[in-house]
DNA sequence: AAGTCGGGGAG
DNA sequence: CTCCCAGACTT
């Protein structure tokens, strides 16, 4: 990494004039109270802006205060973020809301290194929290901060090393005024988001543009040095089976472990292969068809998740066998699957099973 | 250090 | 199709 080409200070004041300008009017800016400095906070990893916009909105409606959180079901909590994804999130502001209840009068800690200890928040999110709640002066990394700051000092490592995440993190723990910090931390990211584009970024409008060290040596194209992903395509194909079976207008349901892949949602209760469905419910299973009455395909972080939906009719009381993916099944009423955590590919099946039955219903 | 954990909009 | 997003946690 170069030498620095401006003084932090006179970076910083760059950052924060900029901000003021030209920042965006976003929900969680007219409000910076750390319960909603955080929610926002947790929603926004790996996630849009614009994802997250409606989200943000509906939760304060159901859960006010960290009180009302922690007082909430899980499911309910779950319910609110269905479709948001990365579902461990929402456990662990669950989990954290309960401690904050219990052991902290309800507030968040100032801070960073005692809000690190709530599952959930780490140093990205501490430093957000801190500074932009707080106004304490804390850093913060996330993915705008880094391309912006690999550009503006031309770091030449792969921005996922140990040792450019290092050099970041000491950057920015020195260019963080004490005056602004929470300012100076949304300014870096707004440049990130607005500006500093991962393609073709909009120089021109940027005020770092006259200390910016890829800019003037024309490198922007070539920073940040980032490892290849992998391919969708070569992702591993995780196919399954789902039972789709309703009694007495109830449709039967499965709850999935509160960890790992879809952690605490509900869905259809599926299997590797479709004969072992009878066998996890203890039911006896006749299917309507030869062909899977639906085939719901989407692509995950690490696979692709491919689910054949099986129309059946079933008798039997059901009895979860052991199962090392679900702790319970339900039935409960298909119109009622709003209230329960969901994921987007469960909404998805779900959907199309109502509006297969409605048209069934007016072909009768 | 590498893997896991969702989903969707942009191009 | 591919790319990447206001990351955290486990192994």
């Amino acid at each position: 990494m170069s030498k620095s080409p401006t003084s932090y200070s006179d970076l910083a004041d760059r950052v924060v004039r900029h901000y003021k300008k030209t920042k965006r009017d976003l929900p969680w800016r007219k409000n910076r109270a750390a319960y909603k400095v955080w929610i926002s906070e947790i929603m926004l990893q790996q996630t849009r802006v614009a994802a997250v916009i409606p989200y943000y909105e509906r939760w304060f409606n159901r859960f006010p205060t960290v009180e009302a959180l922690a007082n909430a079901p899980l499911d309910d909590v779950l319910a609110h973020w269905s479709g948001l994804g990365y579902y461990s999130r929402a456990r662990n502001i669950h989990t954290s809301a309960k401690e904050l209840h219990q052991h902290y009068g309800g507030q968040l800690p100032q801070d960073a290194k005692e809000l690190r200890s709530l599952p959930g928040i780490g140093r990205y999110t501490a430093g957000a929290i801190s500074s932009i709640a707080y106004g304490k002066r804390e850093p913060l990394v996330d993915g705008n901060v880094a391309r912006l700051l690999s550009r503006v000092f031309e770091i030449e490592e792969d921005i996922k090393s140990t040792s450019a995440i290092k050099q970041l993190w000491e950057l920015c723990t020195k260019m963080v005024p004490a005056g602004s910090p929470g300012e100076f931390n949304q300014g870096l990211m707004e440049l990130g988001a607005l500006v500093c584009l991962p393609k073709n970024p909009k120089c021109g409008h940027c005020p770092l543009e006259p200390v910016c060290l890829a800019h003037a040596h024309d490198r922007t194209g070539e920073l940040p040095v980032q490892a290849k992903r992998k391919k969708d395509s070569d992702k591993p194909l995780l196919e399954r089976d789902a039972l789709f079976v309703i009694r007495r207008g109830k449709i039967l349901l499965a709850h999935r472990v509160p960890k790992g892949l879809f952690g605490g949602l509900w869905e259809l209760p599926q299997t590797p292969s479709r004969p072992e469905l009878a066998g996890l419910l203890s039911l006896s299973l006749s299917f309507h068809g030869k062909k899977p009455g639906m085939v719901h395909s989407q692509v995950l972080s690490h696979r692709r998740l491919c689910i054949r939906v099986w129309p059946a009719s079933a008798e039997g009381r059901t009895k979860l066998a052991a199962s090392t993916s679900y702790q319970a099944l339900k039935w409960y009423p298909l119109s009622q699957l709003t209230t329960l955590g969901i994921s987007s590919a469960s909404k998805a099946i779900f959907q199309n099973i109502a509006e297969l039955r409605a048209i069934n219903r007016e072909q009768q």
